[in-house]
DNA sequence: GCAAAAGTGTTTAGACTACACCCATGC
DNA sequence: GCATGGGTGTAGTCTAAACACTTTTGC
């Protein structure tokens, strides 16, 4: 907080701070984070989440989501602060702090292009990642954590499905992020007596089967609401 | 992270990374938490959190036990990370991003002394605090937030008492933190079947009154658990 | 009429809440 | 014997969990 400064009138040196985002989504009924492929440098070719430098006087928000947009082609997605990481040997390089983001998007809405910044871009299994860069193995463990619990306590859901989804789908993000199964009766009971979701009208169907109903959040936007 | 450089070989210009540490402790059965007076410049005489730069090749958590020590003399507390603050607006003098530590303290432990570093320093009710520096304010507010969750579903309880203490004392750190009168008999009841605490053989009495038997917690350590 | 996914209720056990009186002590 | 804080049990309500069959559709 208070600007020290050394007898010569220069400012105190502290680490450099970094942004850097999980971006998870739900596809094929798995958690998925999407990661990126380092180009050059002492950790070319390791796997990592994309992150960069924060500028001076910009928010670290306004860093994450210029990052993600500039380097990852990501835009206008849900973000949340997840912790920030420290330690002077997290980067061979030299002392960064970074700043963890935790992003949710629905598969649907964007697919992921190799930027100029990236040897490659792609979406991986969260319980089976590549080698990672970094301390962001320990990143994404935290995050994960993270994500199962708000998504026990909140209706973050919504920012991981479309906005009309069937309950089975949003069944299906439940599991893949818990890792467990769950009681269908009971599921579709609780979201609706909690009010975390209604039925619209409209029906999709799929296959040779019953059209199912298609419902929407009550509110897309955080809120914290008991829901396992 | 990625240590990017301009075209002079020169790295990035970042925000400066200070700690910031919330002290809590229940004293008189009232939240309180330790706040320092700013001895000079801007913010003179405005009251804060106590906090200050990290040194490159210096951890986070490191940092924060250095600064509490050096500037406020406390040492060998329980710390945890809350969160942190990146407002390009929130420290007039410039841009620093500050890393929001989260302490616990049993009063019993220590007494604020002034250092030379601060103009003074005291323990402040934690809703009724004087005007506050930066943006120390939605910090504590924060943190106050975070130790009300964490009191119902975690152990910590621990970090603001003393080895031994009556159940009496122990439910009124609850209520004191939580804002709350709780049920003597069910607290009892659950903090017991939990084993969150157990008895051990010696009493305390205070007044011209039946003694109470003093309780021990089954585990010193952060453990996650249902309380209330 | 059959395959495939959608949809729907009831019962049971455990947890949480509310609530009032007796106990041990010092003076 | 009275004032003070310590200590205890039960009944009613609510929530969570377990569990299996019927419905709608396409072919």
């Amino acid at each position: 907080m208070k600007h020290k400064t050394n007898n010569l009138g220069e400012p105190k040196k502290t680490p450099a701070v970094a942004v850097d985002t999980l971006i998870f989504s739900v596809i094929d009924n798995k958690l998925k984070i999407l990661l990126i492929k380092i180009l050059g440098g002492a950790y070319k070719n390791k796997w990592a989440i994309p992150g960069g430098l924060v500028d001076t006087n910009e928010s670290l928000e306004k860093a994450a989501s210029r990052i993600l947009s500039q380097k990852a082609g990501v835009d206008g997605i849900y973000l949340e602060q997840l912790a920030t990481f420290g330690d002077p040997k997290r980067d061979s390089r030299g002392h960064s702090v970074s700043v963890a983001y935790f992003a949710l998007v629905n598969d649907k809405l964007f697919y992921p292009k190799t930027t100029e910044y990236y040897a490659d871009i792609a979406w991986k299994n969260v319980d089976t990642l590549p080698t990672m860069a970094f301390d962001h193995k320990k990143i994404i463990e935290y995050g994960k954590e993270r994500l199962m619990s708000k998504l026990a306590y909140s209706n973050i859901a919504y920012a991981l499905l479309p906005k009309e989804f069937t309950l089975t789908e949003l069944q299906s993000v439940y599991e893949a992020v818990l890792g467990k199964v769950l009681d269908k009766r009971n599921f579709r009971k609780k979201v609706q007596e909690i009010k975390l979701v209604k039925e619209t009208t409209r029906t999709r169907q799929l296959g040779a089967n019953r059209p199912a109903k298609l419902f929407i959040f009550t509110q897309r936007h955080p809120r914290i609401m008991d829901i396992l």
